[in-house]
DNA sequence: GGGCGCGTTGCACTGAGTGCCATACGTCTT
DNA sequence: AAGACGTATGGCACTCAGTGCAACGCGCCC
């Protein structure tokens, strides 16, 4: 079994070989019955090493974690252009992508994470993360709004939840319906909760768009969110409606 | 010394010293630099019964979680009067509570949980589960709405968001705020944004309120939110504004 | 050839967590 | 009163994750 030039990979050879060995056994007889002895024995390699590659037994799990946030927070360092609640959204569209691109890695994956305590933790705080990350973006950018910070924390839930709710329902499938519909149906729901003016609550988002239009990327199925006492008169309510759509 | 009849606890004298000396020994020397072998010594108390009270070293930062979150479960199955929403909210408000009874301890807690990866990490395995538990009440009660695992989903994720968010602020302040404001302003915008009876897009909800009043507890500050697609006509949002006002 | 950096390995060690059994104490039974 | 029994505790030995350290092999450059 010559594998001296066949397939020269970059970098790691030895990292997937951990991998695709860890995997193999989590599969066929369970995560905790597995030892790290045990993966390093089928991959050939010494314990030690496996330990120079992953931090952890767990992390094996999750091999492609570090640069998949090193890319969601680069997208997000990337540009400020949109506005806010779009571009956490695009940023988890962007996970996804990464999940989908791998699917029957993901699917094995998803498995094991619903069946073994341990790993559904270590996947919190994986994507404990990736929240956080969105959260501190939307921090900068609602600076000086009232209650900046709850409402990027909320938002930032919020994406991460719709996301994760498309991922599962779509792993759930086995991958056979369309993850880009799903996640954008359950962001599409945060987005028209959060996203767009929402006049009445932030009214000085009126002023980055002085025409009083809908904005970039108006699709004929947005909505509008108004909030406003109950106890207010009508007359004021409807007032602050027809601001909030840029009509009367 | 004898400590025969002095204070006679009820149950645990045990699992409080534990606590104790688990506590004194993480605030002065760091978490990871003390051992169980620490904590059972300074205890007084032999290795083997650590394990029978806590099941890992990371359980003894959190001694009343099972507690807290099968009080919070029991309130939800507690009865499904108000709007589930608000419903969420109020068990939101009851875990706040808990932590408000032990200010001193929550604060330590807290500069621990900030300071030590592993012990995050565990706190988000805790808060999970309160998360989960709102989600799962939550969907039950959308059953048959229109998306409604991803409403319950996003919804849990948001109070959560808020609560912890006012939680965190208020033990940042070295609990000198008022904690039962903090939270009833931060549950006040997930309220604002997800609760009452959002007639547009959850019509069935008028029905349990044929008086078409706000229903229990109204307060004036109360506030109603409408969605509604941009694009609609002004009548018909007007229209959808009055019934769920319960006006017109 | 000999030094040098790097990846790999083996080894010994700490510490968390578990299973098993012995012990002590209170209670119940005969 | 003596013994049986359940329970709480302590002690011991073991597995396994994770770490520090010191080798070893290997290509490379001087």
């Amino acid at each position: 079994m010559s594998s001296s030039s066949a397939a020269p990979v970059a970098k790691p050879p030895m990292r997937d070989a951990l991998v695709a060995a860890a995997f193999r056994l989590f599969l066929e007889r369970g995560y905790e019955q597995t030892t790290v002895d045990d993966i390093v024995t089928l991959a050939g390699v010494g314990r030690r090493s496996f330990f120079r590659y992953f931090p952890s037994k767990e992390d094996v799990v999750f091999p492609d974690h570090e640069r998949c946030l090193a890319d969601m927070t680069a997208f997000l360092a990337g540009g400020a252009e949109h506005e806010p609640v779009r571009r956490v959204c695009d940023a988890a569209r962007l996970v996804l992508r990464m999940y989908a691109e791998n699917p029957a890695f993901s699917v094995q994956r998803y498995r094991l994470t619903k069946r073994v305590p341990g790993l559904r933790a270590y996947e919190l705080s994986v994507v404990w993360r990736y929240e956080h990350a969105l959260a501190e973006y939307l921090r900068e950018r609602f600076t000086g709004r009232p209650d900046g910070t709850l409402r990027a924390d909320v938002i930032a839930a919020a994406v991460v939840a719709a996301h994760n709710n498309a991922l599962r329902s779509w792993l759930r499938s086995d991958c056979e319906d369309d993850a880009g519909a799903a996640v954008d149906h359950a962001l599409g729901y945060v987005q028209a909760t959060y996203g767009h003016g929402v006049a009445p609550t932030a009214p000085e988002e009126q002023k980055k768009r002085p025409d009083g239009r809908p904005g970039p990327s108006a699709r004929p199925d947005e909505v509008v969110v108004l909030v406003s006492r109950r106890d207010a008169p009508l007359w004021r309510v409807v007032q602050e409606l027809e601001s909030a759509l840029g009509r009367g």
